[in-house]
DNA sequence: TTGTAGGCGTTATCAC
DNA sequence: GTGATAACGCCTACAA
């Protein structure tokens, strides 16, 4: 009857004690030699590492997690991982969190801050280590949240003047800022604006800004019949350019927050044989692949999108690891890639 | 100095104890009125939340996991978020955990079996109730260890004959097969075909084999000079449709396994000026939404992308439930979408 | 409906 | 280099 530990509700799989006791050593030992091998000698290691294979010994992290204080977790809160650069971004993440045996939480929220506010109330209550953000538009909760908890946190996508931790990013205002003008030195005067939905997503309204600012430098028309907003697919672009057409057949130009976009409304252009560039220049913005494989290949914004994640990934592992940061705030830059539609 | 609990290594944080101090209760009190608020009485209930509120607590989950012996962490692992419809499954799958109360623990393999095992290991370390796997190409070592773990485990994309627990997918073969009788139907002869990298990777084996049955029951000419593997992207599908057109000028058909490779061939054939499908027939797999946007519109084969990782996730669940599970392997079925280059 | 006792499996701390 | 002891913060089991 009376086994070793008979009591309580134990969990079947083998212990750190059942490991000491075939190695003839304490369980801290145990923990030892598997934490910190050189911090025992020689022949303790091999005798554990014996020991944990005939057992089948599989540590409990729950439990080191709980007794270290340190769950070496990270936790990334995404809007939505469809249709996404946000999934480059965590590839990059997850990659270099692997290297460096972490492990990666991962939400999504659906394009909602009170959605991302419960994420981290539960990766809180989960004692990440540290956690991503994408964007910088987050409920007060949220930010106090993190804040008060003192965790190492990146926000992602974008360069925040009030960071909540540290951030990595390329200015969307700036970026857009530059395709105008481009487009301007190009010729063109009648210049639409695409964007995706600007809910709770900053990255989209600075994209914004940064239209309306270069509009109102080169003293060029502004009208909100210039800019739309839609979802991000295809099939939106098309619709959206069959709108503006309809409203302003006079437009020239077209710059969009997205590839995406940009290819839906470079398709629908061919549909309508409208030249492009001929009558109407296009501009995209993430240079994912196809963009340079369409017919004429599209002009438009290169931004670093595994580096983001992979950098994101190193700034938290950096502050984890006690080392200073030198910039709170990266920014990685973007670069305007002129090709056939503008 | 001595204050009410003061030895020790303490986290800062408020903790049950501290709240079930403020509410005038016991902490196990505090524990039901928060998981099971059913089991305690209305005045009680509302006392506890005040405390909460005033003492901004946050349940440690580490500690109630270990407790409890249960995480409500579900891990997935994926070969990479990057390019891949796998993000699609992982956002089907993320959006039905986090709905019942599960986080998502995530973990890229690089399509390495390896590097998958070494996942695996982290997860059951780590306590996760259930495990997501892409595809069914494990090593032993990972097969057994969930197996002995008892760990409820969801294979997906494909149709395994002997799943390590459950799977949700569609019939890779089948698919292929079917699409290549389609294109000989419609007068194909000369068939080409073009996959993605096939190491560690049964799906794609699987849609090669379901080409090879085709071409057999067609008695249509098998040739491996007919048959290219790739890394997915436009480029590559490119650049190895201009060494089968350099060995095989006579092909007329080739069949993809994806809707990237297909259509990274068709812009190949453009810039080329071979008709599609006049000249040369092309079909995808995927049904992406590019596909029907491209000219000519690419006919392929449609997979429930989303769903796919959805009903894993409830498989997932209702074992967790222990409801029991009518069909272990699901088959979600695909459809072969003509449209107009093929 | 509420509480008492004790353990979940590990590691921090301090001693040897 | 190794070990004894006592947490880590919560929840299961049982009792009242």
């Amino acid at each position: 009857m009376s086994e070793q530990s008979s009591g309580g509700r134990r969990t079947g799989r083998a212990g750190i004690r059942e490991v000491a006791r075939l190695a003839g050593v304490s369980p801290i030992t145990v923990s030892r030699a598997l934490a910190t091998p050189d911090r025992v000698s020689p022949e303790t290691r091999s005798r554990v590492v014996e020991a944990v294979t005939a057992a089948g010994y599989i540590p409990n992290r729950v439990a080191s997690s709980l007794s270290s204080n340190r769950t070496r977790l990270v936790a990334a809160v995404v809007p939505t991982l469809r249709n996404s650069i946000a999934a480059d971004f965590i590839d990059g993440l997850s990659t270099v969190l692997h290297e460096n045996n972490y492990q990666l939480l991962l939400g999504n929220t659906d394009f909602s801050k009170e959605t991302e506010e419960q994420l981290v109330v539960e990766f809180l209550a989960r004692r990440a280590d540290a956690i991503y953000l994408t964007g910088s538009t987050h409920t007060d909760r949220t930010r106090s949240l993190i804040r008060e908890a003192g965790l190492p946190a990146v926000e992602v996508a974008t360069l925040p003047g009030d960071p909540i931790d540290m951030a990595v990013g390329i200015s969307n205002e700036g970026a857009v800022y530059e395709m105008v003008k481009y487009l301007h030195r190009r010729g063109r005067r009648k210049i639409a604006f695409f964007s995706s939905l600007t809910t709770d997503n900053e990255r989209q309204i600075e994209r914004q800004n940064g239209y309306k600012r270069a509009i109102a430098e080169l003293r060029l028309e502004a009208s909100s019949n210039l800019i739309y907003e839609m979802t991000l697919d295809l099939a939106n672009a098309a619709r959206s350019l069959d709108r503006l057409l309809k409203t302003r057949p006079d437009v020239d130009a077209l710059v969009c927050t997205s590839d995406i976009l940009a290819i839906g409304a470079l398709f629908e252009c061919q549909r309508r044989d409208i030249p492009v560039p001929g009558k109407m220049a296009i501009t995209g913005f993430e240079d994912l692949e196809l963009a340079q494989h369409v017919r004429p290949a599209l002009t438009t914004i290169q931004i670093p999108r595994f580096d983001i994640g992979a950098r994101a990934a190193q700034m938290l592992l950096d502050r984890l690891a006690g080392k200073s940061i030198d910039r709170k705030v990266l920014d990685l830059g973007f670069k305007i890639i002129p090709r056939e539609t503008a």
